[in-house]
DNA sequence: TTTCAATTGTGATGTAGGTCACATAGTTTC
DNA sequence: GAAACTATGTGACCTACATCACAATTGAAA
């Protein structure tokens, strides 16, 4: 499927652009490829784009001073990253983002995007529902790190993305669940 | 301040409505008064409206099997709450919102809301900025959880909100940080 | 195929924070 | 103002998970 189908597949679950809408819409992008291992965003940057994964997995993430990554997010096909705290206040990446397989992503600078919310109410209201959809995303993840031990982290985020289980490092697994992977390897080896 | 105007300021923080949109906007809203402990929001319920704070303070908060708390979020004037996975979804509340003081706030219906974000587009933007900055200060909220142990989150919570120690019990604190009240106790008492 | 690096497994030990039990304040209620 | 709650403090002990050290395995490079 090409780059343009996707999007347009995949906006068009929350909002109802007009052909001649989307093509604008997605005039606005620019499609590039990253390898495996590639920075997309490194601390300290300036951040001017969001990222739309057409095929790959991307994660984002925090180091903390001691060195110990945190995992905000695995970006899979028809998802969204960025440092969006950057993207929106301006300030230098404190979130990076980078490839942990070969990726094709769908650029979009914070300028256009704001433009095109301007212009075309429709693609206001789509990104108005996919931020909210990541809101209640985070709120449930809080959640379940408050109320869940990390076996239980374990098994949920495994069910919820079983494909990940495949293509991505257990240390990355951990650093998701915010566990040592030493515990994450005893989780499942018993 | 009048409720009116108290909503209106808050809302052209972000979107340039006109005065005639405002004034349609404000009359979907619901004044509501609730004392101290009453419960808006409970587990179970049908979830249609979020809630505006004027005046008080609002948990929201879920209860897990063992009947232990944990607090999502501590609303003050100007914030917004409600269950926003069953108000977007139509399933029942998960999460509970109740009052730690005596409180006023405005209603806004969940069909409201989106036909004021298709009727005013300015509103939409607005609604969209909302939950952007809800976004982004709840992934903070989480790589503190990962990154940060107790002392340094109460000490980070403090910081960022100090008027919650006076008007706000201990036991809820410790909710909200996801730590034991023995334990935050012993925190500031060393 | 050999080599070197990265990833994963596993034991020993340390520690933050949980749980339980009970004491001590404060606050409502009658 | 006594009684009855509710919120807090504090000790003793427990547990999940971290850390460190090193072994084993897998994978990439040459």
């Amino acid at each position: 499927m090409q780059p343009k189908e996707i999007l347009k597949e995949h906006v068009s679950k929350t909002a109802s652009l007009t052909d001649e809408q989307f093509d604008y819409f997605f005039s606005h992008f620019t499609y590039k490829t990253f390898k495996k291992g590639q920075t997309i965003i490194g601390e300290g940057d300036k951040v001017d784009c969001e990222y739309f994964v057409l095929s790959g997995y991307l994660k984002s993430f925090f180091i903390n001073d001691d060195m110990k990554m945190f995992i905000l997010q695995f970006a899979m096909p028809t998802w969204w990253a960025s440092d969006y705290n950057a993207l929106y206040s301006g300030e230098r990446a404190t979130i990076s983002l980078d490839c942990i397989t070969d990726a094709e992503v769908l650029c979009l600078t914070g300028h256009d995007r704001e433009k095109l919310c301007n212009e075309i109410h429709a693609s206001e209201h789509f990104f108005r529902w996919r931020t909210n959809r990541g809101y209640v995303a985070a709120q449930k993840r809080l959640l379940s790190f408050m109320n869940n031990n990390a076996r239980h982290r374990y098994e949920e985020l495994l069910a919820q993305y079983p494909t990940l289980y495949n293509v991505v490092p257990k240390q990355l697994i951990a650093s998701y669940l915010g566990v040592s992977r030493e515990t994450l390897s005893r989780l499942y080896h018993s």
